[in-house]
DNA sequence: CTGAAAGCGCTAACAT
DNA sequence: ATGTTAGCGCTTTCAG
């Protein structure tokens, strides 16, 4: 038996198969009463869209990208899981235009780019600068479906997709307490919320786990900093780990090789860029907590979709996954989902 | 500008539509020259089929799928990844039919119910029993598409989708590298070649990281005998660490935890179920490797149907996963992809 | 071997 | 507020 058809709805409903399809999804004036009958009959008969068909006849399937220019290697990342999904998606239709904006620059380009390419597109996907919250009222004012990625906005602006930074921290915790006694951690920093969440659960996590946190130090992802601070570190309340949140574990690893400290001083980070396959390949990093980039991408592409399917579209939370050096290659040259 | 459809190649080539879709999918009795006019119009233009219109226009969604009853554990995350990827494609009009045969009997239960399947559906997946490679080739002769799960067939017979278990062996030698000296393992049964890869793998790495393999051992997947061997191991050469790639690591820990050694020797194990969890969460347990059963189904149905679509299919290794106890809430009620 | 025509299930003008 | 009519791009009979 065939699956139960629209047509079949309508038959139910005792209406045409246009007043059904309107009734079903909200769409030009329907009276309460027949989208209730429509409803009930739905129900009833277990309909289901054939999702082939919707896509087949719906007109609105150009989705809009804005993302900053840097990090270019997270930027990367991203691109990377977009296109994948895009690929994917473009097989039924969905096109997507692409547009950078300079993160130093945010203030400037963001709004203008957004708001142009919410004029030519069905819908939005967006990395918001560091200056999002000066913007948020106007991005919200811009009705078409969008999904946030990177950084969490208002769910009443938009839906996003984020990494689950608590279990970042819990996780290096974790592994720093099989093999430490008394680890030290560098953010990026504190003054942003994240980071504050990512120190509060490591912190929780060590103490669970008898792992003594000697410090908490600030890199403002600058490298320099980061050597700076591991150097101290290396002087003074020399601890046996190292967590780091921040961009800049290569930096803390140099200076350990330097020192002949590497692999003495266990460091885990995040992130799987070049710099950072190598120092897991050279023993200076033990493990690196990966974000998962391009599967944000998907997962944003996918969430954004959903939305402009006119389904409700909830918040996605990235998982993260711990790395050693043993199992690189299935992380280099990743494919998403 | 819209994208170019079957119609403009058509054109172009100086065809039907018809005979278009019969060139470029193998279809019918085309000749040769025409194939050949159709799939360089095709090329030039830059022809992408939509595949929500192949789908609404096509034909065979029916997919038969059949698993062994037991392990229990495993077969209820492989049937939780199908019942997502169905729900998913089921909304593309596919079907499915899943069907049982009990492992133990497998020699009498596996062909039938594979070639009734096949009688009734348009393509199939199959988990293997234990005597596979008795009735290879009864099931190479079933014409339609298929795709093997958990077990690699032969290629020729069809496209797998397996675990990558040297990446295990691997991942838990180098995880163990970082808090242990001499670690010893416990297999399933190193008669099988899926074993011994994983033995290989365990001690290749285990020995470019200076850790010392004391002994490999079978425990037939029996948790009598993953006790008696714990108690073997605690009485004489006292290693420090233990991994085992049998689903036997509760049994282990529960032999540690009697003898107040949980924590004190690290065991890594393979696979989330609700026991394992359980000594990730006491801490007898210091990690396990996730071998992602849900996503092992998933990738099987996205095989398959682009088998189904025509498409060549290629077998498919999943990637393993390294678990911690603080990240077990990612990976109890999973998601795939 | 090829083509004309029907139709997959749905949405979106355009009437009414 | 509802119905009528065209397709969306493709596969698949069925006639030649």
């Amino acid at each position: 038996m065939p699956r139960t058809t629209i047509s079949d709805v309508a038959k139910a409903a005792g209406v045409s198969i246009a007043t059904a399809s309107k009734a079903l999804n909200n769409t030009g004036n329907i009276s309460a009463d027949t989208v209730r009958r429509v409803s009930e009959a739905a129900e009833r008969l277990g309909y289901r869209p054939n999702r082939a068909a919707q896509l087949l006849a719906g007109k609105n399937k150009h989705i809009g990208i804005l993302m900053p220019d840097e990090p270019a290697s997270v930027y990367g990342l991203f691109r990377q899981g977009l296109d994948e999904a895009m690929a994917e998606y473009g097989e039924y239709g969905f096109r997507a235009t692409l547009v950078q904006y300079a993160r130093k620059n945010d203030r400037e380009e963001f709004m203008p780019k957004l708001k142009a390419l919410a004029a030519s597109t069905n819908g939005l996907i967006f990395v918001g600068g560091y200056h999002i919250d000066e913007y948020i009222d106007e991005v919200r004012r811009i009705t078409i479906p969008k999904v946030s990625m990177q950084v969490a906005v208002d769910e009443s602006v938009s839906p996003s997709v984020v990494v689950d930074e608590e279990g970042e921290g819990r996780l290096a915790a974790n592994f720093l307490s099989f093999c430490c006694k008394r680890a030290a951690m560098i953010v990026g920093d504190r003054r942003i919320n994240l980071h504050r969440r990512n120190i509060e659960s490591f912190t929780a996590e060590a103490a669970s786990r008898g792992l003594v946190v000697t410090s908490v130090d600030d890199s403002f992802d600058e490298y320099d900093t980061a050597r700076r601070l591991t150097e101290r570190l290396l002087e003074s309340d020399l601890p046996d780990g190292i967590y780091t949140s921040s961009y800049v574990a290569p930096a803390i690893c140099a200076v350990l090789r330097e020192r002949g400290m590497a692999g003495k001083i266990r460091v885990i980070g995040v992130d799987i860029f070049d710099d950072t396959a190598e120092c897991l390949r050279d023993g200076s990093l033990s493990a690196s907590i990966w974000q998962n980039q391009p599967l944000q991408a998907r997962r944003a592409v996918e969430l954004l979709i959903s939305l402009m399917r006119g389904e409700h579209g909830v918040s996605v939370r990235i998982k993260p996954e711990l790395v050693l050096a043993s199992a690189l290659a299935h992380y280099t040259n990743y494919q998403a989902t």
